[in-house]
DNA sequence: AGTTGTCAAGCTAGT
DNA sequence: ACTAGCTTGACAACT
């Protein structure tokens, strides 16, 4: 079972991606931001590896404005270089990326424009996992969308947009149970008719769900995976921030929550035939991601 | 140097 | 009507 955390590192001085307004773009200032995010990709995943944190999610913000018509640049050949040295480095440590596309990704809209500028972006998610030569078990997760007020229009719809997409792209997306509106029922609705694996979120679940045991969903969710092609299932984790609204993830890991889950997971592992990738969810990234390594030895 | 308004993009639920 | 939340507050203009 790998452990990884999301898009940054607090550790590290500045390891995050940095981005800049439309308004400044130039050339030189994106060139400059791509160089430098590279770069501190590069020593994240040097951290992580020191630390046997072996999944990672790569943030959207990467190559800025990547998708908008303003970046005309061929950024997955200026940086062939850098892109590849990052890839050898995942590959050759046995590590995992993923990503995942912000809110404005919403394959189901009832507005065209909104459709065309999500597969812009999901092909700019995937332009970045194919520079790196990652294999298809490197994913790009995303939600259903909008319900619309009606829900079996709106799987409909999605399921109509994602089977139009190139099939590239079919290989990396997998899609993700929300807290509101999509539960992990309706997204394997959508796998059924789609073939999409499903990246089973637990908290999220505890949000919004049919009453299945865990070892329910997770079987379900487990059995939406090709494991030649998507690698291991891919769980999210994360627990409810006391005392804030409903769905806000958790400033730190909790800890008798996160040995509880983690319980359930190696009861699933063990009698499947597989392992499960975990990525946590919660705002102090690594500090979690280290104390649920030690707590789980 | 420190503070604050704003940022490419969507949608939902809570206030 | 407005805002917080979402995978993530940081950029940039102002005081």
């Amino acid at each position: 079972m790998r452990i990884g955390y999301p898009c940054k590192n607090l550790t590290l001085e500045n390891a995050y991606s940095s981005t800049f307004r439309l308004k400044s773009f130039s050339e030189t200032r994106f060139n400059e931001t791509v160089k430098n995010n590279l770069c501190y990709l590069l020593k994240i995943l040097g951290f992580n590896k020191k630390n046997n944190i072996l999944f990672f999610r790569i943030s959207s913000d990467i190559i800025p404005f990547a998708s908008h018509p303003i970046c005309q640049t061929d950024w997955s050949h200026a940086f062939k270089t850098e892109l590849n040295e990052i890839g050898d480095f995942i590959k050759k440590n046995n590590m995992r990326v993923s990503m995942h596309p912000d809110q404005f990704v919403v394959l189901n809209s009832t507005s065209e424009k909104v459709i065309e500028n999500s597969i812009r972006e999901l092909q700019y998610h995937s332009k970045v996992l194919e520079s790196m030569t990652l294999p298809t078990d490197a994913k790009i997760q995303i939600h259903i969308g909008g319900v619309y007020g009606d829900k079996n229009m709106a799987k409909e719809k999605f399921i109509n947009s994602f089977n139009k997409l190139e099939g590239y792209l079919k290989e990396r997306i997998i899609i993700e149970n929300d807290d509101r509106s999509y539960s992990l029922k309706d997204c394997l609705d959508v796998h059924s008719e789609t073939g999409t694996p499903i990246v089973f979120d637990t908290f999220h679940h505890e949000c919004l769900n049919h009453n299945e045991t865990m070892q329910e969903a997770l079987f379900c969710s487990a059995s939406t995976w090709k494991h030649s092609l998507d690698g291991n299932p891919i769980i999210d984790y994360s627990s409810q921030s006391i005392g804030e609204r409903k769905g806000k993830h958790a400033k730190t890991i909790d800890k008798n929550h996160f040995i509880a889950l983690h319980k359930e997971l190696k009861k699933f592992i063990q009698k499947g035939s597989t392992d499960l990738d975990v990525m946590l969810e919660i705002k102090d990234k690594e500090a979690s991601a280290l104390l649920s390594l030690a707590l789980t030895k």
